[in-house]
DNA sequence: CATATCTCAGATATACTGATATTT
DNA sequence: CAAATATCAGTATATCTGAGATAT
């Protein structure tokens, strides 16, 4: 796609604009007395924000067999003591839903990062466990995603932590932990 | 649900816990002297911040017949003079593929909240105009919403103003504006 | 018997790709 | 004829709900 002759530079989305669409629909908001104006900039800078990450980070993990999601999954993995955990505990980890947990084990099983064990004591319980492959994935795709910051460029050490930091307020309030 | 004989307070996702996951991970992170660990906590939160607001804000939209991505769309049409945009403006300003935006405006007007009206100029164009109905339920909607902070509980206005900026950062990095 | 754990089927929302039709 | 606009079909992902199986 090309505009003036130039390249656009945009990775996901429908093409650039000369302002920031964000701060214009601040702008708006104030104009007409609307609640919570900043609140409202806030909430859809986070969805364009995520949904720029997905793109950057699914990019470079496709060719890995990986989302993002599978990623976190098989990392809790790789950081568990026995390279083990019951898919409930995995889910309150990642803070997804159980069949989305279901889901994610499979196709994790399916690549052959991961495998279901059986639990030795509660027999309700299934353990996901990585496996070799598992490992060396983890280690490959945590090499490429640091070569791209995780995706998020644009946003130094220093930044990042605020918006950890604030973030972590709200996700408190969501009762998180 | 109940833990303790107490309600679980977790409104998405599979169940409150002692600590913070995302700061446990970024512990881990360190310590395995893995790249970018702040940048990674960075992503983890907005994922998970963006997952909370979905949740909240879709709860609240739900019984008006509306999405979050749908009222988006359709308070850009109530801000636009003539009550009116081509579509294609509509996924550049949302920053959302033209496919997405098709099918938004199919939503709002099977909803009766818009309707297709040709270009009186490039008939190639197709704008999407809103109807009284459309201003109706985006007022409605738009007072939902101011009661529930647009979902961003727990993020005061400094630091929604914060996160806001540091995003915008990231934003113009993706080539957004 | 009530609870906990996991799986599965069905439904929804969003987004992307690639192809197509129409107009400029 | 090339570019722009919108639509459509197909695919992929993640989410939730509700039902059901198994085990405690």
């Amino acid at each position: 796609m090309r505009v003036d002759g130039m390249e656009v530079i945009r990775e996901v989305g429908a093409g650039a604009l000369p302002f920031d669409p964000i701060a214009e629909a601040h702008r708006n908001w104030l104009a007409h007395g609307w609640p919570n104006a900043d609140a409202m900039a806030a909430v859809t800078s986070i969805t364009r924000a995520h949904q720029i990450l997905l793109k950057r980070v699914d990019t470079v993990l496709r060719p890995l067999d990986l989302t993002f999601a599978r990623y976190e999954a098989l990392v809790l993995l790789y950081f568990a003591r026995r390279g083990s955990l019951p898919l409930g505990k995995m889910g309150q980890r990642l803070q997804v839903h159980p069949a989305s947990v279901t889901n994610a084990v499979d196709r994790l099983e399916a690549a052959g990062f991961a495998r279901r064990v059986g639990h030795p004591v509660d027999r309700r319980t299934v353990l996901a466990e990585i496996t070799d492959s598992g490992r060396e994935v983890v280690v490959a795709a945590t090499k490429a995603l640091g070569e791209i910051r995780f995706g998020a460029a644009g946003l130094d050490d220093d930044a990042a932590r605020t918006v950890t930091d604030r973030l972590a307020a709200m996700r408190r309030d969501a009762g998180d932990f």
